[in-house]
DNA sequence: GCGAACCTACCTTCTAGTCGGTAGATCGTC
DNA sequence: GACGATCTACCGACTAGAAGGTAGGTTCGC
């Protein structure tokens, strides 16, 4: 067990799901020592400020999902194959209700009144998320495997809009399904129909 | 000038602003009281709660939504230009800064930490607003105006998902030309080429 | 003189954050 | 291997300020 401090992980999964629930003025380090089982100066002495536990948690949030499309990258080749993962995975974090918003996006969100820190790795994510869609859309556009109607860069602009917009349908109609709904078709038109 | 109380205009006014920018949580009565010119129990005089300003905020937005929709709809019959002209809608409010995101989405991305009051009306929108998307979509495909992939109903929920991704990035990015970048191209291909 | 609009002064609860301290593990060093 | 010194994780008690909200009074137009 390489298991360095379990009381800080344990904070920064509590506060991922509380972020998750309602973003950063959502909850407080009452809430986070609540679930934790320990008292609120506690979270202090792992994490000085608000800021610092949430910029940590977003950083770590990026580094997570960097390794996840690494693996991805290693273990699929077929560009369309790709995109039916990453969304594959957050249908599956959508429905069994572990993880059912991306916490960059609902960030995002609050992004004009959210501590200059924070918002620096919300934006970074905005960025790094749509390159990669890009990347794969054009290689995917090259190989003849996906038909696009416009460029990659607006093409994965548009995917990634329609992501977020259909993690919020899904939890506004209260509907895990509805991210399935609107995702699907949207994968199966990028499938060329050679 | 059949103008009833300005003060409880400026309040809901000022609160849709602070609402935009930062969700249910993000402002205070402080805030508001501080915008408006005016001190914070006088507020309360208009609105007896947070819960009651921002359900009654929410009520009108939903009923301007309505009242825009229907002069839309008695001046505009082809249905590619009704969608066209919403999101143009959408496109110069993010431009001009004047409301860069719509209200109810940004409120459900907080919907499990909203009062239950609110939240029904921000479900509400959701619905409402997929049902119209939907039925202009349903009528442009049986008019031989829209080239639909798949269903009115599931294209309509895209559509939605889209427009409300696209602020959430046009947000993210600081750039208002994101909105058009990724809307303009999906209107082009609900165009029918005939 | 009545009611709407607004005020000052106040309350309670919650907020992030501080302070001083304790129990226990780890440490170097003699 | 016994000794203090240091470090980590945690705690209770506390603070200043902000939160939403209340009580009671003033001002002003009808």
């Amino acid at each position: 067990m390489s298991n360095l401090s379990t009381t800080a992980d344990d904070i920064l999964a509590c506060t991922r799901s509380l972020i998750i629930a309602g973003g950063y003025h959502g909850f407080s380090y009452a809430d986070v020592a609540d679930v934790v089982g320990i008292r609120k100066p506690s979270i202090h002495h792992h994490f000085p400020s608000k800021v610092d536990l949430v910029r940590t948690l977003v950083a770590r949030y990026r580094e997570e999902a960097r390794a996840g499309i690494a693996h991805l990258e290693r273990n699929i080749s077929d560009p369309i194959e790709l995109l039916r993962s990453y969304t594959a995975y957050w249908e599956a974090c959508i429905t069994n209700a572990s993880a059912p918003f991306c916490v960059c996006a609902l960030l995002a969100s609050e992004l004009p009144v959210l501590p200059e820190e924070v918002a620096l790795e919300v934006r970074a994510h905005f960025r790094w998320l749509s390159n990669w869609l890009a990347s794969v859309l054009e290689r995917g556009s090259h190989e003849g495997r996906l038909q696009l109607v416009t460029t990659p860069r607006v093409e994965a602009e548009t995917f990634m809009a329609t992501v977020h917009g259909a993690m919020l349908s899904a939890r506004a109609y209260g509907d895990p399904k509805t991210f399935g709904t609107i995702l699907n078709p949207l994968l199966d038109r990028l499938s060329a129909r050679s």
